[in-house]
DNA sequence: TATGAATGAGCGTTCATTCAT
DNA sequence: CATGAATGAACGCTCATTCAT
């Protein structure tokens, strides 16, 4: 009964076992993917028991929340302040990119087990973690470094500058999204994959395909 | 007497019931996800027993390459004729997204059927589709209707006619067949996402893209 | 309609496909044992519809009991006549064990296919083999052939006419039997077993046990 | 808090649950044979969850190699004393045989259920329990215990000191070890059957057969 | 705080058997 | 005469979750 309980409820010990819980977790949906990554095998690779697992979250689908969230947190001060440190459209498209792709390299397991989850996960009711993200993101939108890891909030400044071209910005940003993760997804088959090298060619293609012809 | 000795070896009720199977699969997939997509639930979707799916199809492995056959087969009559009538590399590019977006479009189940295996299934060895049909192909290489679905013959030929500027060839791939797969992923949480509209304007990006400054 | 009705009951053709389904069904029990002779790879082997091994043998169990029978009659040509044309009981004796193992070596498969299924074969009620035989041949005990190839008949000769000492007749049976099957089970397990070498030392250990001291 | 540092990192109800489990499964296999006891029934006898059996033994194989070194030492108390009472190597052949009839005896279903598994076991890739065994014991050859139940030590022991004549060990020994399991096999046919009787006419058979004339 | 114990639902698969043709 | 089609029960096994301690 000693008054060890730190701010937020909770005291140092649950905090280091939950970070070390979800680090295997993440390095386990990394290697052996989202479906073969079990609470029991999660739990094996911490050296805890299975109850433990569940003890600190009280469900598989809340795991993967938290997952999600820490990969999310990890990449902040990768992209956020790059980001920020450009002044036009353009320059933080660029840096957006390349920040990203930093992170891909640097965070290969965060980035592998964050696709893994995008495109298995599916909680008891059928929903994508999107899905399920948006419904509880519905009132309370994203504001902060949210926002300004969503290239929308770029595109829009762009096109506000007459930097890009007139395009559709939920188009653009999909587009986007999607060439990034491809990124992940030959880093995932092939571990010398050129991260680096392919996030300056979608750097080179992004460019091109906001500004547009002259 | 006749329904014995179809080509294929295959009597009209065989060919019949493996259509019902693999069309309930391909909605089931698209529907609920692969992982999801249970030999039992097929089965109940086509109202048969669980064992008449094993009746069919051996295996669940062999089931899922069935479907992938299916859907690529399908994809088949809408894409090539459109690429083939296109001469220039660029004509090609546009034909070869718009086409995958119209098969996208009036194929949705196929589409997100595939997207789900390409992203989900593992075999029992942990490989991955594309890994699994790398090794089978290895010897084998895919020709015509093949080689006429991958994006890469068309860049190499716009890099040789000097339509396109140059570019690492299967990083533009990996960046077009991503950005198309944004289709199929934003039509699965949106029924009603405007497929056509996106693919016009991944024709527009990746037109700029290659072509570029001089 | 043609009137090809062999007395029994069978057709020509029936009775080829008959031995065939048993032929194939021996050498698979021989070969992977009885548990994984499924109907289905009997059929497979023979090269017909797994529905016709059970139009022919309308239940698995009646299938073994063919196979049994079929074994049983194989050894007949073999071990009776080697037996009959000894006159004195150890004489018998010895050529039941030699004819025995030469049964064992020119049918292995036979040998091991009976071996199989004595030890595994449990009917739906659970009972053995010779448990179901013994219900069924309670009432007509068995005659000719079958007695001769019993080696109580042996031993009981034996000690009538004073050649064998005074043991328990049953005893000296399972011991014996018991002794012969491991030479199928060392064949089994080594497919260049000694059979003959094997048998000819249980000459000598049964002849020695039989007669006694002097 | 004792329970819980058991020698062998077994807490009280764990090791309570494998005993029951294995005397269960020992049981069940005795009764109805190998093939029929399926980890489900099993479960069921035991009044529990099939998936508790599975939770203490992972793997049926496991568990069978369990009941088989349950069996194994629960013989050793029974026949290893009297065997090393004896010094000669004919006493030594009685007492093997004598003391064999009693585990037999006094443990009916021990040793049905082991000779059931011996016969029908067979694993995953098709081997049998011996040969499983010779493989695991090909780098560690058996010592102390499992040498002196195995009747070629005495029978090489008999041929060093010339209590026995010259015969091939192996074959000897072949037909002791079969001989011996006739006993069990007489056993589940009849539980009435007298096995200490059919023990001491095995000791006069292999007592005569291993002498033999000069 | 942490865990061992237990569970029930579901998985892919095998199998002997039935039946209409 | 022969079969393709279909079935239901059972199998070994995995898994997320509950609960008492």
């Amino acid at each position: 009964m000693r008054t060890n309980d730190e701010p937020g409820g909770q005291t140092f010990t649950e905090r280091a076992r939950r970070t070390q819980i979800v680090g295997c977790a993440i390095e386990l949906v990394a290697e052996a993917g989202y479906p073969a990554a079990s609470i029991g095998k999660i739990a094996e690779r911490a050296g805890v028991a299975k109850s433990v697992v569940l003890y600190y979250f009280s469900t598989k689908e809340k795991l993967v929340h938290t997952l999600v969230m820490e990969i999310f947190l990890a990449s902040v001060p990768v992209m956020v302040p790059a980001i920020a440190a450009e002044e036009t459209a353009s320059g933080k498209l660029r840096a957006y990119i390349r920040s990203n792709g930093e992170f891909i390299h640097t965070h290969r397991d965060h980035a592998l087990a964050m696709l893994e989850i995008w495109t298995s996960y599916r909680s008891a009711t059928g929903q994508r973690l999107d899905e399920e993200m948006a419904e509880s993101t519905a009132r309370q939108p994203p504001q902060g470094d949210l926002a300004a890891l969503d290239p929308t909030t770029i595109f829009e400044l762009g096109q506000r500058t007459g930097e890009f071209r007139a395009f559709p910005v939920h188009h653009m940003t999909t587009a986007l999204r999607q060439a990034i993760d491809g990124a992940v997804l030959q880093s995932s088959r092939d571990a010398g994959f050129d991260v680096p090298g392919y996030c300056e060619e979608l750097v080179t293609i992004f460019d091109l395909a906001t500004k547009g012809e002259p």
